[in-house]
DNA sequence: CCTTATCAATTTACTAGTCAAGTGACAGCG
DNA sequence: CGCTGTCACTTGACTAGTAAATTGATAAGG
């Protein structure tokens, strides 16, 4: 049997974590007929409006291809306008964009928060999340420099 | 502008950290010609094999639809066999599988370590884990509990 | 025997993502 | 005035996943 190191240990834990707490949410975010991953972009775009394309790309970190099929689909049901303006195109959110988070972003919060709550203590999830700043920070870099 | 909390900033670190790993996972294991996830199948059938596609299933935390898309590629590969039995198909690496895990193995779990041990030092590790494994132990029950 | 239930696996229709090639509009140079 | 480059975005071909309906083989009852 081969044999894992710890490093490789945290990895899986995280991607099992990620993975099923993904579903746990999609599954909670039915009631308001949105995705995770939608919800994650509406969230950006709510934030940084009116935002282009590209730099929501990297706030949402997804592809340029990406975040032009999820926003396609996201203009579809009347979440978010697109502008163009020159080459660019500039995205907020539409009223009924606006509504659907104001109606969203507190559940979701809460639903979270509450996963997390349950099996952490405050200065446990202190902890957990200086660590994992730390190791995101790190493969953000390599990302970037990979891409030059 | 809306208020975060502490465990919805950890969700989102950890998204973020997930995603941009395996997407420096994928590129690293391009030189073996396999995808990150394919690595992930690979390890559990090497690890528990003969296995029963269900049962590999849970393992890869993954759907049954899923898992049966997959082995279809690694099948056309030639990295797994399916042997019917009944009704139930036990997966096993064929010969070209061993080896492919053989060379890939070490090289993936080296990679993996070293982008933790850059940022991380071994008592820190030690603590990520703890704090992980309470997390996705928790959302793993809760994925349970809601298959029923 | 024939029907029905069961259960693993598959298929269908979808979201979500990748990379890489293609588009379209403007900018600037000769 | 036209060619060429650049830049934001889109599209095509792909992997990877989901939920839900379907298939196919076997066991069990009437």
């Amino acid at each position: 049997m081969r044999k894992n190191t710890l490093s490789s240990l945290i990895w899986l834990r995280m991607a099992r974590f990620t993975h099923q707490s993904n579903l746990l949410s999609n599954e909670f975010l039915k009631q308001f007929g949105i995705t995770a991953a939608q919800f994650d972009v509406l969230n950006q775009v709510s934030i940084y409006q009116p935002i282009t394309q590209s730099q929501l790309a990297v706030k949402a970190t997804v592809s340029e291809g990406g975040i032009s099929r999820m926003l396609t689909r996201l203009e579809q049901e009347g979440y978010i306008q697109r502008k163009q303006d020159w080459k660019t195109k500039w995205i907020s959110l539409t009223a009924k964009g606006e509504n659907k988070m104001e109606e969203a972003f507190e559940h979701q919060l809460a639903f979270q928060t509450s996963i997390v709550n349950e099996c952490l203590t405050k200065e446990e999830q202190k902890t957990l999340y200086t660590l994992m700043t730390k190791l995101q920070k790190n493969t953000e870099l390599k990302i970037k420099s990979s891409r030059t």
